[in-house]
DNA sequence: TATGAATGAGCCTTCATTCAT
DNA sequence: CATGAATGAAGGCTCATTCAT
């Protein structure tokens, strides 16, 4: 694999380019799936030869890795900042659900190859990273759940929130019935009793 | 593909093999996943040679679709008898989603494959009957929720609990905290709102 | 594979069961290839199962080979009893290139068979018995040919005879505008020159 | 399988290379059968890795089909052209069967394979080219013969010279006693009666 | 950086043959 | 003699990856 460029200007269209064959690689695996989908495939779709791919990922595995790392990065980071915030408890898990919600629609091919590869994301050294993210976020989300609305049952409301967000990606269709943020409070309406 | 035996004890033999089978493909590629997992990895776990697995599937899909068929067929047949019943839709509901629930949870490996190879179940004409079964399901359910409770958000209530339930599989242990039945009645009093 | 019978009424059941078998055999191979017709297939066809076959066969080239003793061995005999007749050589090779022609087109199963598995017979310590055969047909015929109508040219033309009446095998309709004599016929017209 | 190149350079590298693959498939085929050669045999033979074959196949079979195409198309074009020249019709069946049988000598691997493989060029969609070719240069023999010297059995005798000319093919070889041109000759004594 | 032909290991599937019943 | 499930070796084909240009 050629190295990222070091001079900026070069860098950045690196990037961009890199960013966008991550998203082509999502929409091709939600599709297809993973296996079924070839490099040579993908490089076609990219108007790419095969072999310029593995300038930018050295091999099909750090794909999957770059298309789960686009999904999680960007989330935590901003969910991160909400936590951070001097917001009531309710206050904030509002604002971070309706960012989830908003981020999974917008990546809902994302979401499938994440939730398709589940088997891969679970075990294996380099996935490593995806799946401390995927913890941190949940330990952000249940968190502020627990101090908005402490109750008996406080794990099984995280695991039945992350169960309903999740699942958005597999039904939500845009200019459906229900915006996104519309969708995330009915979600909190479900899992925040108190009122 | 060997045909399936007409005499009624070789055929008996036949089907608890072949049941058998898909129990055990199921957990292979829920571990694994479906291409990652050879049809001799298979076998080879089976005490089976690979040519035999064709005396029972005549292809590795068709594999794929038995597991499906196994998780679906008798939840289906259950939950239509409940859908009957004279009870109330509220105490139908509840039963319905208490059997899905320990359906879920006994059937872990077959819900996960289902789920990591949604790509392939939702094209292809060999999976219409699956796609079929999946949306009767919710359908049933969806209706008893409707007159359950009846409310404006039904739909996204619905959606969230085929979420959570879905989920489920994902996170279950046995011997956890949670009971089926708790976990069941859990999902219930965040989707009943009116108590 | 089991032993041919002794017993006299037991071994002619079977000998006539193991001909009509080569003789479906032969009706497969013709049509859809030696290589590409399995053993079930042909058992199958023949009703029985498949392991049956192997008590008349010890495998699936030895059935071949029977299809090509059943072809050769009744011509040879027969052109041989032509071939020391009294007869005119003229007479004699008539004779021989009727009944050659006769058998062929009563054959075109096994011709056909004969005429793709030419590889397959050219070669190998089980396939001597064949190839004499054949060989020992030619020079019957050879030998005649010179004696009817000696030329410079009779090797050329013992070929080419060769060369057409084995090719009848491919053309023949029974019911066609031609009977096999007329058909043996006009191939003599065309070799014999004189007379 | 890799697209034909556009660039002539390269085309014409691709061609050649396609044309040397399909002489050797020939060769082996010829020898041991169609069936009975493995891709990775061919391979190995012609020096290239297994996959390798598939960038100028998309098949097996294909190959096959090109075979009889490299067989069929140079024979067919130049017997055309001569059967519109101005010579008389004897002189233009004297033409092509010279024509004929030199084609069939220089090519007998092909001829052996097409013969073999009767069975698979008489059914399947893909194989209709290959038919009508053949069906067009018997044609193209029958007719020239017919004018050549109008008879009775001019049918009879086409589908003779048929059967002597492609029998050619098994007992040619170089170096023999008769040259393709006094073989081709010879054929057209036995054939054409008159004169 | 980009290309795309070439590589070759590996997989699904077939099928001749065996053998317990 | 008959059965037919089981065996397991082998073949056609795919595809992630490499590398000469």
């Amino acid at each position: 694999m050629a190295a990222r460029p070091t001079r900026p200007a070069l860098r950045d269209r690196y990037d961009r380019r890199r960013d966008e064959l991550v998203r082509n690689a999502a929409r091709a695996f939600a599709r297809r799936g993973y296996d079924q989908t070839t490099m040579q495939e993908l490089a076609a779709t990219m108007d790419l030869a095969t072999g310029a791919l593995y300038h930018y990922f050295p091999g099909k595995e750090r794909l999957l890795i770059a298309i789960c790392d686009q999904l999680m990065e960007p989330l935590l980071a901003r969910a991160s900042e909400i936590g951070e915030q001097e917001a009531s408890p309710r206050e904030r898990l509002r604002a971070v659900v309706r960012l989830w919600v908003a981020h999974v629609v917008e990546h809902r091919d994302h979401m499938l190859v994440f939730q398709q590869e589940r088997h891969q994301i679970e075990s294996g050294e380099e996935w490593r990273g995806v799946r401390a993210a995927r913890k941190t976020f949940e330990r952000l989300v249940g968190d502020l759940l627990e101090r908005a609305d402490p109750a008996d049952d406080a794990r099984l409301r995280l695991l039945a929130l992350l169960g309903m967000v999740n699942h958005t990606a597999q039904w939500y269709r845009p200019r459906g019935a229900l915006s996104p943020r519309q969708i995330a409070d009915g979600y909190l309406d479900l899992v925040l009793r108190t009122g």
